[in-house]
RNA sequence: GGGCGCGUAGCUCAGCGGUAGAGCACUCGCUUCACACGCGAGUGGUCACAGGUUCAAUCCCUGUCGCGCCCA
């Protein structure tokens, strides 16, 4: 027995643990079924579940099932990412606390401490998953850092190195002064920051009392300055290219060049020239052979220690520059800019708004440093992933991502994979003392390497650096799977059919995936890219932390049941839409999960069981063969939609189908047969058992829990054995068309008279006759059919035709052929039943009219299709017939 | 500055050449024997604006305005 309300918070967890236990979520490499792959995008291994999981988690599980269901043998592959900073970042904090740091503890230590850290929380996250009804294949997970994911690591870096795709270089590279790293161009995010243009003159070297302004937003890098440069054809400043000045506080003399880069619309068309802090800068740096000294350190202070002072009256003195040694450096532009206005070397102060790169993780301003970092030649290895995209072989969806794919991999710049962290996948780089460089896989080879170039044991020293992050996870897709080993695994489920993830990391992920699995795979990893939205507040807002409006999935979860959660996702994951969720949401689908819950309970009470004799072809009945095709057109629906990741469409449709024509109609439809024994009742329940069953089997990729409870309750099979179910497919119906029309009339017969009675205000419990006139023999022998239906939800106390003299104060409305004639004796409102006739009158006689204009207009009958033009004039006919009908219904009450 | 997306009922969104749909909200009615997380009936829209193409435009094209995101 159903017990009155549905209890998910009780039973999901069994039910989890029963498809677990039972091996539902597993793949099956050795058997003969189509696979169907999709990776997870590995979460963070210590993170929580936030909304956003349980979006992209929700669709992919939906999918997983709805192809296990198909019988492909699926494999959703589960696992979790070291996250180097971000975990790196928790545990230092986490140190803070306990008043040490990593550099107090040293490596080995400190790297102890993390994988304590990941031991103890590494597993939430899966749980978690496993809450939400993610049907992964756990005894496969996989961790970035694992053995043998560092094994295809280590092969991957030493292969490229070999290639010639993996290079040192020294050169500018975006540094964030926080974590003391390097990070790539893709981890710094462009902020507006309210600050300040400044004009400093620069007076030149030649005695003749001229100067040069400059305009800057960053006055402190002065002290690095190699140059100045204006625009070749900038005519203010053509006589001085080639001259010198000398420069502020240092003393340094330093050529005024002429390069293009100087824009001779901004600030005074004149440009400091940084080479060691600005990209820009660095670019005419090596145009113009200039020196390239830092005067900012790893932490972002000032260093004297690559240039020299010279005292130059009134414009440099080293007893000043020798104080900001060691200053941070938004305190050493204060010093400065206060010296440069004693100096009356500063010239205006303009307010501007300024793009400032900052670091997306550490959010401090990220400082252009020249440093030796390890790089990857991304422009050759995106080549074959532009052209898979290309040519189709991988298919966004929406396809409109691919712009922004393209935009991207075809200006693409050399990804720096090298970071001053500790934890992350160490460099398998060994350094010479004359700093020769042996790449390799292990520490003995590299010994070995080291012997054969210097014939003897000289010691090399390993690169302290880790690779990116995402270095790693750009192999997921292959060595999850096993490689560098070729094992059946990698042979049967690589290429992947669809990576499912937001679009914030197409960059980050989904490219360097592509690059990856292009060059090591040979083949694409996956062959479509769905692209979700993402995750904001009912009022649209992005969800963080300081706005409080951040909503905990698991607390939803709770709240509501993951199904509920889980079918709000489905119905809102329209394409190119994020997803606009609150509690709100979440409780209205539960409604729908409740609604599911009582239709199958009403099932149980009447006596319904799965028969599995049953077939749609022996369906006799036009109730039943027609609830049984308008089943088979859900299944189409809401299969098309899957096929076409349109979510919220699968959604809609079994929305639709179960509340609006299941519950609505048939089970309200089925009730006067239920009540009865014999041949009709039994086809219905057999009908009812068999339609109850498609739906649990239509729903369950969205609703995992409640259908997969329903499924065993009913003894449609064993307990934990709807994810295995077969998926329902589409099916004729016999005499389908006959029972359509036949229902359709019917439906609009009961919704007809009971907006006539709502109009009239005529309460449900006065009953009234429903009459025909001029009805023809069939419909009334299908009024007849359904008596008992029109009389309880017609509230009919009566039916049949008019027989004899009209009754007087009757309602009347036309429907088809017919009129029906509704007799309230006393009850009705003569002018609101012409007022309601004459509304009625008006708009059909409106619509008659445009549709009269219409096809009086000779280039509509000539030009429109044939089709069009004959749905036209029938729709004109059948205004007019019941124009007629109405007027007749008119001039029977005046 | 360049690119992408979006402006449809009070709200959230479908639709996308043939005279507008859903859910929620709202109004009215209902202890109708599964369900008030319910049942029934309604109110509500010159489909942002202006041109153009077409027999026909919410839908296609151009432009304008507004909002969001990405890249410089």
């Amino acid at each position: 027995m159903l017990s009155k309300t549905h209890n998910p918070a009780e039973t999901e967890r069994a039910i989890y643990a029963g498809w677990e236990q039972g091996g539902a979520f597993a793949a099956h490499p050795a058997s003969d079924a189509a696979p169907f792959t999709i990776m997870i995008p590995p979460p963070n291994v210590t993170g929580t579940l936030h909304v956003g999981h349980a979006l992209t988690m929700t669709l992919q599980d939906t999918l997983t099932r709805y192809r296990r269901m198909q019988g492909r043998d699926a494999l959703w592959q589960p696992g979790t990412d070291h996250a180097g900073i971000a975990t790196q970042m928790v545990v230092e904090r986490l140190l803070a606390t306990e008043g040490t740091t990593r550099q107090e503890l040293g490596r080995d230590t400190f790297l102890n401490r993390v994988w304590d850290w990941k031991a103890q929380s590494g597993g939430a996250i899966t749980e978690q998953l496993r809450r939400i009804g993610a049907s992964l294949d756990w005894p496969r997970e996989r961790f970035t850092m694992d053995e043998g994911l560092s094994v295809a690591v280590r092969e991957v870096f030493v292969t490229l190195y070999k290639q010639g795709l993996i290079y040192r270089d020294r050169r500018l590279v975006n540094w964030d002064p926080k974590f003391q790293s390097a990070i790539s161009d893709l981890e710094v995010e462009s902020r507006e920051i309210n600050g300040f243009i400044w004009h400093l003159r620069y007076p030149l070297d030649d005695k003749s009392g001229r100067s040069i302004v400059v305009a800057t937003t960053r006055p402190e890098t002065m002290l690095g300055d190699t140059a100045v440069a204006v625009h070749p054809t900038d005519e203010r400043y053509t006589d001085l290219i080639g001259k010198h000045v000398i420069l502020p506080l240092t003393g340094r003399r330093v050529k005024i060049v002429a390069d293009e880069y100087s824009d001779p619309e901004k600030g005074t068309g004149a440009v400091k020239i940084t080479p060691a802090h600005d990209f820009n800068d660095f670019e005419v740096g090596r145009r113009h052979g200039l020196e390239m000294p830092s005067i900012l350190d790893r932490e972002a202070k000032i260093t004297l220690a690559e240039i020299t002072l010279h005292a130059v009256e009134g414009v440099a003195d080293p007893a000043f520059t020798q104080t900001l040694e060691g200053l941070d450096r938004f305190e050493a532009r204060k010093r400065i800019i206060a010296e440069l206005e004693r100096l009356e070397l500063l010239v205006d102060i303009v307010k501007h708004t300024n793009q400032v790169p900052h670091g997306d993780r550490s959010g401090v301003p990220i400082e252009p440093l020249l440093t030796v970092q390890w790089y990857c030649n991304a422009a050759e290895l995106a080549k074959p992933a532009i052209a898979a995209v290309e040519d189709g072989r991988m298919k966004f969806v929406p396809q409109q991502w691919e712009n922004t794919f393209f935009a991207w991999m075809r200006d693409i710049q050399p990804w720096c994979i090298s970071r001053q962290l500790w934890w992350g996948h160490r460099i398998p780089a060994w350094y010479g003392p004359d700093g020769v460089v042996f790449v390799e896989q292990t520490e003995e080879a590299a010994i070995a390497a080291a012997r054969a170039h210097y014939g003897d044991d000289t010691a090399i020293t390993r690169d302290e650096d880790v690779l990116d992050t995402w270095f790693s996870s750009a192999l997921w897709p292959f060595s999850t799977l096993g490689w560098p080993e070729q094992t059946p695994e990698l042979a049967k489920y690589y290429p992947g059919d669809v990576l499912v993830t937001g679009f914030d990391i197409i960059f980050f992920w989904v490219a360097r995936m592509m690059m990856m699995g292009m060059h090591f795979m040979g083949d694409v990893p996956f062959r479509h890219i769905y692209i979700h939205g993402l995750v904001r507040d009912e009022k649209g807002q992005k969800m963080s932390k300081s706005k409080g409006n951040v909503i905990d999935p698991l607390a939803m979860v709770d709240q509501f049941g993951t199904d509920a959660l889980r079918f709000a996702i489905t119905r809102l994951a329209g394409p190119g839409r994020d997803v606009k969720l609150g509690p709100a949401i979440v409780e209205n689908n539960r409604s729908f999960i409740t609604k599911l819950w009582n239709a199958a309970r009403f099932c149980e009470m009447n006596g319904i069981v799965p028969d599995v004799g049953f077939a749609p072809d022996q369906a006799t009945l036009p109730l039943t063969r027609w609830i049984l095709a308008k089943a088979s057109d859900a299944i189409v629906e809401a299969t098309a939609a899957l096929e076409a990741y349109r979510f919220d469409e699968y959604g809609a449709a079994c929305y639709r189908f179960v509340w609006n024509v299941f519950c609505d109609w048939f089970l309200e439809l089925a009730k006067p047969a239920l009540a009865t024994e014999g041949a009709e009742a039994i086809e219905v329940k057999q009908t009812a058992a068999y339609v109850l069953g498609l739906i649990l089997r239509l729903m369950h990729p969205s609703i995992p829990y409640v259908t997969e409870e329903l499924w065993a309750e009913f003894g449609y099979g064993e307990k934990f054995s709807l994810i295995c179910a077969t998926f329902p497919q589409s099916f004729d119906v016999p005499g389908a068309a006959e029972a359509r029309a036949e229902l359709d009339w019917l439906v609009r017969l009961i919704g007809d008279v009971r907006a006539v009675r709502s109009e009239m205000n005529i309460i449900p419990s006065v009953k009234a006759p429903v009459l025909l006139r001029d009805a023809s023999a069939e419909t009334l022998a299908r009024g007849h059919r359904w008596i008992e239906a029109i009389s309880r939800m017609a509230r009919a106390s009566e039916f049949g035709p008019v027989v004899g003299e009209m009754p007087k104060g009757a309602a009347q409305l036309v429907l088809d052929e017919a009129t029906i004639v509704i007799p309230l004796g006393g009850l009705i409102d003569f002018e609101v039943e012409r007022a309601r006739l004459q509304k009625e009158r008006a708009r059909v006689e409106k619509d008659a009219e445009g549709t009269r204009r219409k096809l009086e207009n000779a280039d509509f009958v000539a030009r429109a299709k044939p089709e069009v033009v004959e749905e036209n004039r029938d729709r004109l006919t059948n205004a007019q017939a019941e124009l007629a009908r109405l007027d007749a219904a008119l001039a029977r009450i005046s």
